[in-house]
RNA sequence: UCCUCGGUAGCUCAACGGUAGAGCAUUCGGCUGUUAACCGAAGGGUUGUAGGUUCGAAUCCUACCCGGGGAGCCA
């Protein structure tokens, strides 16, 4: 007996065959029984007739209660009126685990509130629709990976624990290490990715990281995965070009590779596939003309609010790219523009559809005297800073890099609401749980 | 941390000062083409917790607990 994906069921029209799986829907009649069953591949309907099985089977599958795991043997039939094209005509089943009345499947095929749902997450992700985001998460990983690999860029992983001090402003979480020590869990890859890109030229880290922020907004996790490509000999332009490249290349694996599953999320697809370069691009000066048009009170100096983001994103059908912030608003290691010493070379990419911030980056100081001097700036501990500053010692050159936060991303393509749904097991503020 | 909204059956919600209800789920019965199937019946509740006001509280008041959305900060 062959036993098959669902997925791949097609290819075996007209042979019996065996897919093992857990009961996602039943239908029933007196004497006919329609079970969907679901492998993670796929669902897929199968018919059980009364008078071609035997009685004690029959009643057993007609009886058999939600995800309770089966495995059913019968012959494959194409089938018009089936969501997939294909039936399973069942002529043996065995049930492997029958989930009792007692204590019924949670999750019915009706709404649920998002509370309920989060409780019981490690059962939701059964669910269509988050199968189709988390496969479409891992399309993108793929892309973003892909894109990395075959551009020249080593993926050189950065360290969880760090010590103290990182970036020096956002939270962290502490945790014990040995003897007394505390660690912290990273926040960024970014120094550790500038001592590998003088190493390797090219490099990328991927990898979660943590924020102690109690930011408590469909936008933000505490743990969530980036990406951060570091370039040698590179600057504010290779930047945006290369994450550019990397948005669309992305973007475009989806709607190739992910057609079935955005077509699940009830993707408006027309408005990915205007994702193409070149990318907008305006200064953050621009951008605070822009807003104040449109009736922000922001004001030049202060950073974005996520209306901000929004109201810049709508006037376009793709990623707009911002640069050239008010350095104090920036991180001790943006590099300054030449031309005016207050603006930092960094960009951020905003999403279009109000999605915000996907991608955070630009050019980093080089010169140690200026290194030193920020450090100072911002009040962080030298001796921590010591390797890094090595970096300046030995064969400095201009350089450049970014990050990439792909649930953001991820929340973006599938055009949902909540950045909660792109992770397996999403941790945020107050809920670590399951 | 602050602002804001909410917590009633396993789930989604109604009842808004006068005996706590529906749909779904579960169980039983009916149905050979259903597809969030349908039809009939049954079981299922200390209304988040603790006080208070009232003849009477799910409903009004106070505190606390838990969660949703947002602000700040960020990807």
């Amino acid at each position: 007996m062959t036993r098959v994906r669902i997925d791949e069921i097609g290819r075996h029209a007209g042979e019996t065959v065996e897919i093992a799986g857990w009961l996602y829907n039943l239908r029933k009649s007196g004497k006919i029984a329609f079970p969907q069953v679901r492998d993670g591949s796929g669902v897929i309907q199968c018919v059980a007739v009364k008078a071609q099985l035997p009685e004690e089977k029959f009643e057993a599958l007609k009886h058999l209660t939600q995800e309770s795991s089966l495995i059913v043997r019968g012959k494959v039939r194409a089938e018009e009126r089936a969501h997939g094209g294909f039936e399973l005509d069942v002529e043996d089943v065995e049930i492997v685990q029958r989930v009792s009345e007692e204590h019924p499947y949670p999750i019915t095929p009706k709404e649920h509130g998002v509370d309920f749902l989060m409780d019981n997450r490690h059962l939701w992700i059964r669910s269509r629709k988050q199968h189709a985001v988390l496969r479409i998460r891992a399309e993108v990983i793929k892309a973003v990976r892909d894109y990395l690999d075959s551009n020249g860029f080593l993926l050189v992983d950065c360290p969880i624990f760090t010590p103290a001090a990182c970036e020096g402003t956002t939270t962290l979480f502490e945790v014990n290490y040995f003897d007394d020590e505390k660690v912290y869990l990273t926040q960024s890859g970014q120094l550790y990715n500038e001592a590998n890109a003088m190493a390797f030229g090219k490099v990328y880290c991927f990898g979660p990281t943590f924020r102690a922020e109690k930011s408590k907004t469909r936008r933000h996790l505490t743990e969530f995965w980036m990406v951060e490509p570091e370039m040698a000999y590179a600057t504010l332009e290779d930047v945006k070009r290369v994450g550019e490249e990397m948005v669309c290349f992305a973007v475009d694996r989806v709607l190739r590779n992910r057609g079935a599953e955005l077509a699940v999320l009830e993707r408006d697809v027309a408005k990915l596939e205007t994702v193409k370069s070149p990318f907008p691009r305006i200064t953050y000066d621009t951008a605070v003309e822009l807003l104040k048009k449109k009736g922000s009170t922001i004001e030049w100096g202060s950073d974005f609010g996520g209306t901000d983001e929004t109201l810049i994103s709508e006037e376009y059908d793709r990623p707009v790219i911002v640069e050239k912030f008010p350095q104090q608003i920036k991180a001790f290691y943006f590099e300054s523009d030449p031309e005016r010493p207050e603006l930092a070379l960094g960009v951020d990419f905003l999403a279009p559809e109000g999605y915000g911030e996907i991608i955070g980056g630009g050019q980093r100081v080089h010169n140690l005297e200026v290194l030193e001097q920020r450090l100072a700036e911002h009040d962080l501990p030298r001796e921590a800073f010591d390797w890094y500053l090595d970096l300046r010692r030995f064969g400095a050159v201009p350089h450049a890099g970014f990050g990439m936060g792909i649930e953001r991303v991820v929340t973006w393509i599938c055009g949902i609401d909540h950045l909660r749904e792109t992770i397996a097991f999403p941790r945020m503020l107050y809920r670590t749980k399951p």
